[in-house]
DNA sequence: GCCCAGATGTTATAACATATCAATAGCACT
DNA sequence: AGTGCTATTGATATGTTATAACATCTGGGC
């Protein structure tokens, strides 16, 4: 059954158990505990394929007898995000899943102001003018926020012609 | 009497009534109203010439009789970022005075994560990969946001040699 | 003077995030 | 199995950022 992600269709029940599949193997990997509320989380996010809220998530949380408060959450999205599983969208402050998961990678994103879907993909400001003007300013950069608001697609006018 | 901005030198006094000079103008040109609280709301955010919360900027104004609800602060911020007079930094859900009002430009920050001091730079992420994403996927950019977060020269670690 | 739009005053509350401390579970080592 | 360490979870409280809603005032066109 195919659903909107990205503005794209896709098999998105395909595309939840392959990120959960390489989610597990990652944390086996390296070390880390995929535990039942990080691998429920992680799934909301994914199922969702939207940002959401940290109370958002907590509602499906505490919906399902998984915690009911906001630490709950938080420390959630803090291992997924630590572990590249989900980032942050500074714009809406909420959370996606990673659409990239277990590719290295330096994220952006597309955000529509009307229904709030959001594309990830992928960029490099570092080595652009960006860059350029932290060197001349002796800056280090250690992370880039990159974020474009607008319209996706399916919400443009029509208008036209 | 030189301060520290963007992580230069200036003379900061001449910078911050050159950039109240320049939006008096703009504002006498464009039909808006730059009031009381505005006009020294702007000059707050040009005097610290840093990110400030709304309620670092609310207790500034409250010191002085200029409103003591949030709602002064958020309605005196939102009417600068609209005039262009003021940026809002996503990643510390802050804001600071624009650096070259007056002039047409798409912002981009540098936000050291030790003093908290923040350059603006320019930037035109629409032009490059992220507009090439957006266009490969019909999605149209009305905004975007682009911050780096890393170390300022002042906050780098002496180390090496 | 009358009207209207924009600006302010004021109260309350929504939405987002963290500090703190106690209890527990997994794990390495003996 | 027992000990000690660390990561995780449970729970309460609080801090921080932002907006809704409605009353009131002010300035400019008519
Ligand atoms: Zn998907
Ligand atoms: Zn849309
Ligand atoms: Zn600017
Ligand atoms: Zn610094």
């Amino acid at each position: 059954m195919p659903r909107t992600i990205g503005f794209a269709k896709h098999d998105h029940d395909d595309c939840v158990q392959t990120a959960l599949a390489r989610a597990d193997m990652h944390c086996a990997n390296a070390g880390l505990r995929l535990t039942p509320v990080r691998r429920r989380s992680l799934e909301i996010l994914l199922a969702e394929h939207r940002a959401l809220g940290a109370y958002d998530l907590l509602a499906h949380l505490s919906a399902e007898g998984l915690g009911a408060q906001p630490p709950v959450a938080y420390r959630a999205l803090d291992f997924l995000v630590r572990a590249g599983f989900a980032h942050k969208i500074e714009a809406l402050n909420a959370y996606i899943a990673c659409a990239h998961l277990g590719v290295n990678h330096t994220p952006a994103f597309l955000i529509c102001r009307s229904c709030r879907s959001v594309a990830e993909t992928d960029t490099a400001p570092a080595q652009g003018r960006l860059g350029d003007a932290a060197k001349a300013a002796g800056f280090t950069i250690e992370r880039t926020v990159v974020e474009a608001e607008g319209l996706c697609p399916a919400c443009q006018p029509e208008s036209a012609s």
